[in-house]
DNA sequence: AAAAAGTAGTTTCATTTGAAACTTTATCCG
DNA sequence: CGGATAAAGTTTCAAATGAAACTACTTTTT
C-alpha cells in the first residue's frame, strides 16, 4: 500500500502496528478483565476495586495498616484511605490503634467482612479459572514465569533507565 | 497461623493471594507499563495516551473516522472526540469531510503529525523492545499466544456467561 | 524538655473520565 | 416528499482520581 507512492528508507519505521504493541495489549486485556470482573462483584457486593483489594488482603494478613497495604495492594495512600473509610462505614473492616502509635491503625475483617470475603473468593477464581481455561499447568507456569519477569522489568524501567 | 483457632474446612477457600491473582497481576503490570511509556511521550510530546492511539493508528491506516477507530484502538467516542480536539488544535491531525456524510470526518497525519510520529515510534519500540529484552524469539511467540488467548477469553466473558 | 523534622492518614482541589443527553446530518418508510 | 428513526460526534454533568496541602501524632535533635 505504501510502496505505491515513493517510500522513504524511513517509511517502515513509521508504522507501529498498535494491536500488536504490548503496552497497548497489556492494557486493553487488564482493563476488560477488570471490568468483567468487578462487574459480578461491585454490583452484588457494592465494593470497588481498591476495597475487593483491601478486603482480600486482609483476608490472608489481618491487621495491616494502610501504610503497609499500599505496597502489595498497589494502591495509593489517598485510595486506600477513602476505601478503609468506605469498609468501616459497612462494617465489614475495623481500625484497632494498638501500636502505642495513634497516628496509624491495624484493619481487621469484621465477620460481615469476612463473611463477603468468603462470598467473592470463588465468585474471583472462578473467574481466574475461566480466563485460564484453555491453559495446560505447564502453560500457566509459563505465563506466571512470563508476567513476573515483565513485571520486573517495567518495576526497574520506572525511574531508572 | 489459621491453625490455631479451630479451623472451619472452608478456611482454605477464604484466602486469595492477591499477588497471584491474574487480574491484579495484569491490571498491575498493565498500569506500571503505561505509565512508565507515558512518562517518556507525554512530557516530550504533551500527548495523552488516547492521543498517541489515534497518531498511531492514522500512521497505519490514513483515513479512519472516529467510529472507525473506536475498536481499533479500544477507546470510546469520547475519549475519541476530545483527543482529537487537541491533535487538530496542535496540528497533528487534519479532518476532512469528504464521504459525501457531513457527520463523520476521515481523519489524516498532518506533516507535523507524521514527524511526531516518526518520533515516537523509535522510543515506543525501544520501550517494547526492552520489556522483552529477556525473552527469546520463541518465548515472545508462546507470550504473543497467551496474550491473544487470554484476550480472547476476557471479551467472550464479556457478556455472556 | 522544647523545637525541628518526620510519618500516618485525611482532606482539598483541580483534572480525568465516561454515561447519558444532545445536535446535526443521513436514511428509512409510508 | 415528509415525518420517524438512526448514526456520528459533541457536550454536559456527576463520579473517580491523585497530587499537594493539611492534621495529628511521633521521633529526633540540641
Amino acid at each position: 500500500m505504501n510502496k505505491v507512492k515513493a517510500a522513504s528508507v524511513n517509511d517502515l519505521k513509521q508504522i507501529l502496528y498498535l494491536p500488536r504493541f504490548l503496552p497497548y495489549r497489556l492494557t486493553k486485556l487488564s482493563g476488560t478483565v477488570s471490568r468483567d470482573l468487578a462487574a459480578q462483584y461491585s454490583a452484588a457486593f457494592d465494593l470497588t476495586i481498591p476495597e475487593w483489594r483491601i478486603v482480600a488482603l486482609l483476608g490472608s494478613h489481618p491487621g495491616l495498616t494502610a501504610r503497609e497495604i499500599a505496597p502489595l495492594a498497589s494502591l495509593d495512600k489517598v485510595s486506600i484511605s477513602r476505601a478503609v473509610e468506605r469498609l468501616v462505614k459497612a462494617e465489614r473492616v475495623e481500625k484497632r490503634t494498638l501500636d502505642g502509635d495513634r497516628r496509624s491503625a491495624a484493619l481487621y475483617l469484621t465477620e460481615a467482612g469476612k463473611t463477603c470475603l468468603g462470598e467473592i473468593i470463588p465468585i474471583a477464581q472462578h473467574y481466574e479459572d475461566q480466563l485460564l481455561e484453555s491453559f495446560t499447568p505447564e502453560e500457566i507456569e509459563q505465563l506466571d514465569g512470563f508476567l513476573n519477569r515483565l513485571d520486573a522489568k517495567a518495576e526497574a524501567l520506572k525511574e531508572g533507565d
